[in-house]
DNA sequence: CTGTTAGCGCATTCAT
DNA sequence: ATGAATGCGCTAACAG
């Protein structure tokens, strides 16, 4: 099959170690024979062994990596973030998802840690308690966490402050003049983003004193979102807001909210959350918290490199988001007679 | 660091050799040595190496996947395709992305390589003339190539009809009564895709004896595609309906419409190819020519296993595309001319 | 049923 | 500057 590197010596005229300090530039090699490896690897078509390499320097060039999904674009963006400074550092990521379930996320880094990868990249269902987390740290592999607040003291991680910005982001909202703001979320127990940016919804509604709605939690990828908002909708004193805590969630919900006949953002106000690409492309755009997930896989890659390089710097935990409103945020039209105390309500929607 | 078979051995009081078989299940083990085995595993933590494994098997269980970009949604969900069925079977998969260039391509393709993966599934640039192909068939390592057509006689390939489906939609673009089409296009060399489905569409054309216009290639996912549209539409006779090689591409198309003044499909008529998600979701939908991108990943992963079990089964090359029709695509209403001074100032924002 | 032995492809001492 | 020998973790004959 594939040449071995005493194929190449054989060929060369020298021995196998040679060959493998020309590999690896250890040492100096006389003129003469450095050619004629050179040669020999070039007509073969030599190339060494990951496997048999990883082997016997006990690490591995691969980095695991463990996202939700790849459906979701921003979990694909992000990969490819770590995949561009991955190459860049000649490494190879091992692609593993969890499809949001814990079972499979721990069955999953239970694979990768059999790769013997030299480390990992992980967006876990809840990285505060996980089992996946508690096999890596029980291994001793480093790990950086994307997504997931850094857990507890130890571990880097990549985010942006899903909380904060919920709140942020639900502010924008109260000040625009909404009153009745419904929140519909991916299952908590699926993923901690979501219950973090349903803790900011509920601190700026709390602090403006307005009613905090039970999150409506449905199936990420699952069918059922059309029918918990249609249900919404369909009841007396519908909210005139609807957050989601993500953009394909808010993408869904506008589709349900089209098919019910209501127009947003005129009867209804909608934003989401992470700023994938399309949102921004619709008319009108989508409002949402936009992260910069291509850069936060990058420096979570980035990161992990300088981990392994036994440099441990100090992680910048959270990487900058932004609130992109107006759009399909508007002023709502028929909730004038709640909102009378509310002396922003004449702002336009493209102010916001 | 991590426990070793011989760890194992010691502490369950075998041989190393019974271990191994207690993992393999090769042989039959007394009760006694196994529920040893068992517990000392356990209590380890013990996970088999694959790095070993793979060296003595001479292959691994991963598998290296290339695919031109994640950023791209078709692609990203063809991966998740491709990892479910890997999973299913116990292998894990090496990830690459070429950018769209042939250089990347060959540089992953030799590295996946190096990585001893026993089989490979790649979307190349340009599927018949590829240094990657090259490389990958003096290795003599399997493949199956994905959105790719077959290569000559060899190979197995999953694919759509994608000269086939232009053809069809183009037709149907005809028949909605457009004379004068359009064709944004991928740059060829980076997408042979791109190539095909533009032949598809001077198929259609030529046997309608209407215009061919040059296509109109651009960078997949640089930003000159606007200016290229802009150009188009602001010179005298523009097309009154736009085909575009990929589904992002008409997304991209559409919203430099908006910013020309023009609707869709009021003013124009656009179509893509793909049949992304968020493009059945936008209000109109986008018209477009849908290919199964989840199952062709899933077939491809399911076709090379068959494969590396030594049975050779035949290739369904062409998995059923769906035209979708209507949405963006409409019968052509009026000359542009006379519609961008109409539409200037009184687009509604919820018009698209 | 189980232990012994011999590599897989490579990097790395230790010699020379 | 180069060879010979060793072993990484594991599986697969080959004994017993």
């Amino acid at each position: 099959m594939a040449a071995t590197i005493i194929d190449v010596a054989n060929r060369a005229g020298c021995s196998k170690s040679t060959v493998s300090r020309f590999l690896n530039g250890s040492t100096v090699i006389a003129e003469g024979t450095r050619a004629r490896i050179a040669q020999a690897i070039d007509e073969m078509g030599f190339r060494p062994s990951e496997i048999g390499r990883s082997l016997k320097r006990r690490l591995t060039q691969t980095v695991g990596v463990l996202v939700p999904s790849l459906t979701n674009p921003v979990f694909a963006s992000s990969v490819a973030g770590i995949q561009a400074q991955a190459r860049s550092a000649g490494r190879s990521i091992i692609l593993a998802t969890s499809d949001y379930d814990p079972d499979i996320e721990k069955e999953a880094v239970a694979n990768l840690l059999g790769h013997n990868v030299s480390g990992l990249i992980l967006t876990l269902c809840n990285g505060v308690s996980s089992a996946a987390l508690d096999l890596i740290e029980s291994a001793g592999c480093p790990f950086v966490l994307l997504f997931n607040d850094a857990v507890g003291s130890n571990g880097p991680a990549i985010s942006v402050d899903n909380e904060g910005s919920a709140r942020e982001l639900t502010e924008a909202v109260i000040s625009a003049g909404h009153r009745r703001i419904a929140f519909v979320a991916a299952h908590f127990a699926s993923s901690d983003r979501s219950r973090l940016r349903y803790c900011g919804y509920t601190t700026a509604l709390e602090a403006a004193a307005l009613p905090v709605l039970p999150p409506l939690e449905v199936h990420f990828e699952g069918g059922d979102t059309s029918a918990v908002i249609a249900e919404l909708f369909t009841q007396p004193d519908p909210p005139t807001a609807l957050l989601c805590s993500t953009d394909i969630l808010a993408l869904t919900a506008m589709a349900t909210l089209r098919d019910l006949g209501l127009t947003v953002p005129n009867d209804v106000s909608v934003a989401g959350f992470d700023g994938i690409g399309l949102g921004a492309m619709l008319s009108p755009p989508l409002a949402t918290v936009a992260q910069p997930t291509w850069d936060m896989g990058f420096e979570a890659m980035r990161l992990l490199s300088e981990q392994l390089a036994g440099r441990m710097i100090s992680a910048p935990a959270y990487l900058p988001h932004a609130l992109r409103l107006g759009g399909t945020l508007a002023v709502p039209k028929r909730s004038i007679a709640t909102s009378m105390n509310n002396n922003k309500a004449g702002r336009k929607s493209d102010e916001l």
